[in-house]
DNA sequence: TCAAAAGTGTTGAGTTTACACCCATGC
DNA sequence: GCATGGGTGTAAACTCAACACTTTTGA
């Protein structure tokens, strides 16, 4: 084993919010060093002796305040090896939900700033985070079709209305309400609460609520959870 | 950006190959380092001015004289911060399938031996290998299903008792011939050609062949293959 | 002529899609 | 009372799963 490799590694974070019907992307300016005053992904060099995943949820308390709901390796960039103009850097992204309920951010170490970004109004991002957010995306929309994950972007209780929105938003096709609803009732992983609430104008609508427990256990059982809107 | 960080990088292949009616890793053998004599999979450190992905090729040709069909980044591995003994190291783990005309292996730089395991009877593995090829294995699996690469694993002309026999040999169960035949020739990304193979006693078969460039534009198109065994 | 593998259709069950009207609330 | 979103069932189309016998070859 010759010693003279002269790497870095980095992690970064696409964090995923949503809320009003939209999609939002977590992304930090930058306070020093080549990109000072563009905006990145959350995301930094790891240290010796933390493991990849404690790095990224570092990088996201310091940089932004913020705690994920569901975290997961998207794919390393290291292939274009001059995609950090300070040298060579390969980057584990990691793919991440946030609470909704969490929505305040705070900037801190390395970061001027913190803030949401409507998917579709993104600023020109620093390094090759934009092929980054893109992959994210794709997997975001591939994801949610068979895995129940939209759910860690509502809040734990939701109208079924919010749910729908969601997924039309994301995946961008229409819905047929009655048997989006038919389907996702039939997983029996979402319980009704007997609480409503109203949005705005119009019939109020029931308040659901994810079964996360319920969800594991059939997961062990071999279950598929798949959500297809075609049109 | 602090520069004090002391990781290393590596790169590791899985590499599967088909014969026989069943289903064969690569490992090689070490010549050096802590893991002398060990069975390991194909890999090594990165260099500095080379791609992750290039990396994986050169590896592959040093290490057992292979070249590969189809390669895809795996997982990285780098939770756990003692996985090497060495130090630090994270691990780019890349899937990869071969063609099984080449079947002939040779070893050369760090690498004793290389040879083809059968799954079904693996030897311990070096380092945290078993965990990468464990994840491997289940990627292949869910792969299998839903893309179209067990062709990878075939010669270029093959019977249909061969792919048959792959898919049931990889997800280990039963298979309806008439229904199996069915659903792939609906696809039409597979071709029949006027020849005929026999396997030893019984009836020849005709020779098919994967339609890659069909299977290209049905892509284009937003196709979706799926292949479901039951039982 | 026997053993071994190749080839080939039909039917019933289950799932998916399409589709439209009444209900509860706030203004 | 009207505008707004919430809630609900059924029939037709389609897809999937089950199932068994005939054909071709080599020994």
């Amino acid at each position: 084993m010759v010693n003279d490799q002269k790497i870095k590694v980095a992690v970064d974070a696409i964090v995923f919010g949503y809320k009003n019907s939209a999609l939002y992307v977590l992304l930090v300016q930058q306070k020093y060093g080549p990109m000072k005053g563009k905006w990145v992904l959350p995301g930094g060099l790891v240290q010796t002796d933390e493991s990849l995943s404690e790095a990224v949820r570092r990088e996201l308390k310091e940089e932004a305040g913020i705690q994920v709901n569901y975290l997961e390796q998207l794919y390393t960039f290291g292939d274009d090896i001059h995609r950090d103009p300070r040298g060579r850097v390969i980057s584990v992204a990691y793919f991440a939900l946030a609470d909704p309920a969490k929505f305040s951010l705070q900037a801190d170490t390395d970061a001027e700033d913190a803030q949401w970004f409507d998917m579709d109004s993104m600023p020109a991002a620093g390094y090759d985070h934009a092929v980054i957010i893109t992959a994210a995306h794709d997997r975001l929309r591939n994801k949610l079709s068979y895995q129940p994950i939209g759910f860690d972007l509502l809040d734990k209780e939701f109208l079924f209305s919010e749910l729908e929105n969601l997924y039309c938003t994301i995946l961008g096709s229409e819905i047929d309400r009655r048997n989006f609803r038919k389907k996702i009732m039939s997983y029996g992983i979402v319980d009704e609460t007997n609480k409503t609430a109203s949005v705005g104008s119009g019939r109020p609508g029931k308040l659901f609520r994810f079964n996360t427990r319920k969800y594991q256990s059939l997961q062990k059982v071999g279950f598929h959870f798949e959500i297809n809107l075609r049109k």
